[in-house]
DNA sequence: GAGAGTTATGGAACGTCGTTCCATATACTT
DNA sequence: AAGTATATGGAACGACGTTCCATAACTCTC
């Protein structure tokens, strides 16, 4: 059961985790969730399904393995940037954009809860809180914080871009559609709702999630820097 | 088309939108959510698959109908119970039972991005947050951290219960075995992971969440109060 | 009250999915 | 060359969401 030096052997074309886990993604990328079944992964991959399972233990593990795969090299490329703060602005964003570059991603690593590409993350952002300084007993709390916040917004967002491709809206028809619903609700039973439904239609969801990211960094008290 | 009053008419053990999503509602919590299919629902209910279509647009369609009752019971149990941060609190406490309580609503919720159950909490938030005088543009900042986090923290917990269930391990053993995965991992490129993998197996994930929420409230800037 | 028309029911059937099974092929070892 | 572990891929299984349709239950009109 030793995983050995196994490379180059086999024939060139050879199935490969790896092979199944790119194969995977391109087809969440252009299809959607639904779109990863095993009968188009093997017919991509020109072989059979069952050929698949003896490097896949089922389909979980297929998701968690390709969502895990977009999450590492996303970690990889905001490795260090600068200050704590700013590190952590900057893998939150990296986050963002690969979540909404693959939208699947965002489900996929809610499903992941405790596992390797939520470990990931977490580590990520519990490092740079630890340099903040940051009273030990508090750390937990503001990764936390972060990262449920983070996986919120994700979350939402790919549910919203699974709506609108069942649904076959664009952004900004999905986006409408969802502020006429708004401001249909009750007057008075939904005055909130109503009231941010408008500035729904052209607002950035980029620089809300920042904005929400700065909110929580800006609660932070460490003791070995108070700027930004 | 237009639903008139139809009550006591028919016959007295008729089908109805309520029943089926009551029974959906046991059938989640009894089974998971796996346990939601039409033919465990119309044999609870002793019918056919067909009939409940007539009631009910499609499997999508019921799980957020299930998801928003149990929202909407808890967003009326939890009105108005004190100051503003007060009634934050007291309903994000109710969001993290009901979920706990009904441990697939965390994924429901998450499913049903901008639909009714959501919004239903972000109203409540958003009232609160306005009641505390912030300023208007970063009202929306601030309930969307607030939503995302309690989203976020509900898919988790959901994802969790979900695997646990499936294993078939209770949560002792679960935090166990989670606990005992990441202190498994590299030291050198986990140490945050590692070091907080400890605590995992008897901290309390409702503190934790409450913690959380406190973290957020603390940062909030309100003309009309500096109190908690 | 009898017939027409709507509303509601429930069982059968369709197509697709994840997964398992197994006969077979390929590569490595002796 | 023979034998064994590794790897493949097509067929088949059972369960699912959903659709279809014959029929029942109820309402309305005369």
């Amino acid at each position: 059961m030793v995983k050995k030096a196994r490379s180059s052997q086999r024939r060139e074309d050879s199935l490969s985790r790896d092979r199944i886990i790119e194969a995977s993604i391109e087809l969440l990328d252009e299809s959607g969730e639904d779109g990863l079944t095993f009968r188009a992964l093997s017919e991509r991959l020109a072989t059979g399904p069952g050929a698949i399972y003896w490097h896949i233990a089922n389909k979980s593990d297929l998701l968690v393995a390709a969502c895990d795969a977009i999450v590492a090299r996303m970690v990889d490329a905001h490795a260090i940037s600068g200050s704590p703060k700013a590190t952590i602005r900057a893998l939150a964003l990296g986050m963002f954009d690969a979540m909404e570059a693959h939208a699947w991603v965002g489900t996929a690593l809610i499903r992941a809860a405790g596992q390797l590409p939520t470990v990931r993350v977490l580590e990520c952002i519990g490092q740079q809180v630890r340099a903040l300084g940051v009273a030990a007993d508090t750390q937990w709390t503001i990764v936390s914080v972060l990262l449920n916040y983070i996986l919120g917004v994700g979350g939402q967002n790919a549910a919203n871009a699974q709506f609108a491709r069942t649904h076959g809206l664009d952004r900004s028809s999905f986006l409408d559609a969802v502020a006429t619903d708004w401001s249909a609700l009750d007057a008075s039973d939904y005055p909130f709702a109503r009231s941010v439904a408008g500035a729904m239609r052209d607002h950035d969801d980029r620089v809300d999630y920042l904005a929400g990211i700065d909110l929580i960094l800006a609660g932070i008290k460490g003791t070995r820097t108070g700027r930004t």
